[in-house]
DNA sequence: GCAAAATGTCAAG
DNA sequence: TTGACCTTTTGCA
């Protein structure tokens, strides 16, 4: 269950597995049969993200993923084994594999429609010369909530429900609080905080965004319970100031904060 | 054993 | 705004 983090960090396991070498393509599945086919005897050649899009090139041809809600790539060395349930992709070299399952997007794309999927994204945070002054000029005149226009890809690309609960808990504003009235320092230093805590989520593998001093336990890596302040904590008490952490759906997706430390 | 939820997006109405 | 889509994991009987 993927954001940002984990598009880019896979990017990089499919570069170092399989970058150069001639892979085998398989859709044991059979929805991807022809796609595979295509892919099948060429070397992986780069592999780049675009907010929570991979787009993967064999040659000249490219490879769109999205993994939507539930994909999943796994990865392993030596034989692969036999195909089960629903396996959309399997790439094999002699030594690795990876298994694709469950993306909403696989497909085989033209340099055109690449093009035309990355116009109609926002400023990644995780990639490099990022203009985080672009989004803000969308935010700035919107009166959409904040918390909604974080969500929004067309605005800032690879931000899902997780990020976007614990970076406005960590800038200490109200995800209820329109963009028109977020001013832009504000707007740069909750960028800037969405820039370390993705690139620490693509070191790590997965999000953390407490501080030591914010979890249970102090020292040592961060358990699953101590690794947000309120994503997914409804009901619990906020780990700054005690007050009950709330919960109501925006954008189709539950929405957490603390009504004390994010006022309205 | 089964329902519900899950880090997401799109099209229909 | 709602439902459809896709698969795995979790929590409850």
């Amino acid at each position: 269950m993927p954001e940002g983090h984990t598009i880019r960090r896979l990017a990089a396991a499919l570069e170092r597995t399989f970058g150069g070498r001639v892979v085998t393509a398989s859709s044991p599945q059979g929805r991807f049969a022809d796609g595979a086919a295509l892919l099948d005897g060429r070397p992986l050649t780069r592999a780049d993200t675009w907010g929570k899009h991979l787009f993967a090139r064999f040659d000249g041809t490219r490879l769109h993923v999205h993994l939507g809600l539930y994909g999943k790539v796994t990865f392993g060395t030596g034989e692969p084994p036999e195909p089960r349930g629903a396996l959309r992709l399997r790439l094999t070299v002699p030594d690795a594999w990876a298994d694709l399952r469950g993306p909403t997007a696989c497909e085989i794309v033209t340099p055109a429609e690449v093009t035309a999927i990355e116009a109609r994204l926002g400023p990644d945070p995780l990639r490099p010369r990022t203009d985080p002054m672009a989004a803000f000029a969308r935010v700035a005149r919107s009166k959409v909530a904040l918390g909604a226009l974080l969500m929004d890809q067309s605005v800032v690309a690879g931000v899902g429900n997780v990020y976007r609960a614990e970076v406005l808990f960590r800038a200490g504003i109200s995800p209820f609080r329109p963009g028109r009235e977020v001013r832009a320092d504000e707007w740069l230093s909750l960028w800037q905080d969405l820039v370390a805590l993705m690139r620490a989520g693509v070191r790590s593998g997965r999000i953390v965004t407490t501080l030591p001093e914010d979890r249970t336990r102090r020292s040592g890596r961060p358990t699953r319970d101590d690794a947000s302040y309120v994503y997914r904590r409804a009901g619990l008490p906020c780990r700054r100031c005690g007050a009950e952490v709330q919960t109501q759906l925006m954008v189709g997706r539950n929405l957490y904060w603390c009504p004390q430390d994010q006022p309205r």
